[in-house]
DNA sequence: ATTATATTCTACATATTGTAGAATTTGCAA
DNA sequence: TTGCAAATTCTACAATATGTAGAATATAAT
């Protein structure tokens, strides 16, 4: 199968729905919170009143192991699956995809909007965003000054 | 009918093709070329060994009018389509959505894939983005300490 | 009014996501 | 070893998105 990390991100949604379905999503939370879990602990971890099939949410996981978010594992009679990226690196790796996407798209817009957004909402996160760019450009600096012999 | 803008954005695709389908992606090449066209003008910009039949291409702008994308206009005995946002507009138009959601979702991921990006790609144009973040961080100073008297 | 041409309607194909019933497989207990 | 509960697989339908087109209908211009 695939295992093809496959996702598409719409700016429209808000959170994880951003990347995910709603069901894509409730099952990443509870594979998030409770690690490695079956079909069955997925579905006792669903809210009494959240009327979901066994076999609905067996596809949907093997659609997500396809699509490379989990991984799945034979552990006695059922199978076991488990986010490939635990959420902190979920959100690093859908962030550093749409980033670089958007780059590729059109890196000036990109700048452009992405200073227009923090000082709206979020001035202070400026001061930070300074700073790392300049330890970014401090290293680029050192890095073509000494030479950087051996590679290459 | 809706109107309301609508797209999603495909990190593993490229250029317009992040947004667009393939079709959908020859029909604005050719509206940003020609102006406001007719499904006709459409057909005829095309190659001539683009196999596609009127309706297909009448179904698709459309459906990017309903997306938000087109807005038609009668004239004569067709419809002519015209795109919302020029091609430049369309880039930052896109651009700026993305980089909202994206930085809404998780912020500093998004700067921190950013500058990576910018210094592995592009180191060149982290001066200009540094002098992008100085310029702005000076008119919120000045915003600030002027007070800004007036407005609420 | 006729007719060339444009539109609308409908529909099928593939892809994604939500959903679930039926059939089949299988692990484990007795 | 067999039998059953439990899990999987298969299949399928719904909705939305995109590509595609035929048939029927509307309409502008002469």
């Amino acid at each position: 199968m695939s295992k093809e990390l496959k996702f598409n991100f719409n700016p429209f949604k808000e959170g994880l729905n951003h990347v995910l379905g709603t069901l894509e999503k409730d099952i990443m939370e509870v594979l998030w919170e409770r690690q490695e879990s079956s079909v069955k602990d997925i579905l006792d971890a669903f809210p009494a009143d959240r009327n979901i099939s066994y076999s609905a949410v067996i596809t949907v996981t093997n659609r997500m192991t396809k699509k490379g978010l989990l991984k799945k594992r034979k552990m006695g009679k059922a199978y076991f699956y488990k986010p490939i990226y635990d959420r902190e690196q979920f959100f690093e790796m859908v962030s550093k995809k749409v980033v670089e996407g958007i780059s590729g798209f059109s890196l000036k817009s990109a700048m452009v909007h992405f200073v227009d957004y923090m000082s709206q909402m979020d001035p202070e996160k400026m001061e930070y965003f300074s700073k790392l760019i300049e330890s970014k450009r401090k290293k680029q600096a050192i890095q073509n000054g000494t030479g950087n012999m051996g590679k290459k």
